[in-house]
DNA sequence: TAGATTGTTAATCGATTAACAATC
DNA sequence: TAGATTGTTAATCGATTAACAATC
């Protein structure tokens, strides 16, 4: 699909056909982990551990880890700091990215205050909402300090600023001309946080983060719980 | 793994070994599109036309929809109306489930002004806090209204209320702190938003909501697209 | 050397896809 | 009947897992 691909088969160590998707996934898990374990002093851990404290298997975390490249010792385990860097320098962490919010309501602050932001290397560069009653207010925080744009300022924000990923914390609505507008001014990432399916070009890369959705799966897996207990209870009396 | 499986092998029209987990995932998806195509007045939709709406491909929405039986039509399509009913069925979203949310800050603000919870069956039945400036203080949406109770109420406030699904949106450090005690107190279904592995038994269905996450999935793609033209220069050039 | 642990292999599992027979 | 569209089949693809040879 993407030119790269063809043009170098192993920009790492990795094999040729990329970091599989489900791998990219869990490198965020495993690096926040590590980073924890180096500020608690851990200089050294084995797979086994590191598998434990992120909640996956070691069998899955070392096929992980083996397509960024051979970073442990055999015998010893991974050197955290190094595994740490390797990861981060994987997905991409060791340089700044540019994030634009459109939609300062409730989430939109909430994202604002979120302190993960900083830490990983990604800077809100722009908040933009269509109400009056909240354009011009200031939005402060930890690393950020920013006066909400209207809309209108869209295009020339992401321009200049050079943002890279739009956060999407709009209504369902208007979530579509948001977008639209946010990959015409340039941006190439979208995180969408609006319950809708956006439509965009296959060069966009979109990911959603959608409340309803993850209630309505527990809400499935309760239900077949209650219809089990049930069921149990039908067998036992017969 | 679950007794129901071999209890009873086809509850609805399935074949037994119960709906695929990546199925469910997008059932809640068809749903909404189909409320919304119900709201527009649509009453039949081909798979191909609702395929589109849903963002997936015809092939893979027939696939998910024929684990739920066979409520379509050939020549015709699916009843929009029908076909709503029986994912909602499916879902558990015909009876209500009461929902604790644990830590009203930002974001457990913006969750109580969400108003994807009561249209789809979920009520709030609690809010709780450990802070004493939130403790005590009003927290009013659309059908909702409660008091942030302090964390020592958390125990009676489940027990009494019978909540079912448990949301963390605490710090970090707090949270598995707050799992156990949710779990022990009954909740057997979580929905975690705080940047941390929690250990839980294997009857507690846990989802992550990880926004750090997302945007460095994101960061990764960004960067192999700046790799690409990059490199894509290089051929270029040479 | 002996014990520990990685990185890789091969088998298995689950999800996706395309094609088409069934049938409205 | 002819056209349309579902539900199912079989092939393919990608992810997971367990086992173990390599090696510190």
């Amino acid at each position: 699909m993407s030119l790269s691909r063809q043009l170098s088969p192993s920009r790492t160590r990795d094999d040729g056909r990329g970091i599989p998707d489900a791998t990219v996934a869990r490198l965020p898990v495993y690096h926040r982990v590590l980073r924890t374990l180096a500020d608690e002093g851990v200089h050294t851990i084995s797979s086994d551990h590191l598998a434990q404290s992120c909640g996956v298997s070691p069998a899955k975390l070392r096929k992980d880890l083996s397509h960024l490249g051979s970073y442990g010792t055999r015998g010893v385990g991974y050197d955290v700091a190094l595994l740490s860097y390797h990861i981060s320098r994987e997905l991409g962490l060791s340089q700044p990215w540019g994030v634009v919010i459109v939609g300062v309501g409730n989430l939109g602050h909430a994202l604002v205050s979120y302190r993960g932001f900083a830490s990983r290397g990604f800077e809100i560069v722009g908040l933009l909402d269509s109400h009056p009653d909240v354009v011009g207010k200031r939005v402060a925080a930890t690393g950020v300090d920013l006066i909400v744009q209207p809309m209108a300022q869209l295009e020339m924000l992401v321009r200049e600023s050079g943002a890279s990923i739009g956060v999407i914390a709009t209504p369902a609505e208007a979530a579509q001309k948001v977008c639209d507008r946010l990959v015409d001014a340039g941006v190439r990432s979208i995180l969408n946080f609006a319950p809708a399916v956006l439509v965009v070009s296959d060069e966009v890369e979109i990911r959603k983060v959608d409340l309803a959705v993850e209630l309505q799966i527990l809400a499935f897996h309760e239900q077949r719980r209650v219809d089990d207990s049930s069921q149990l209870a039908q067998v036992m009396n017969a």
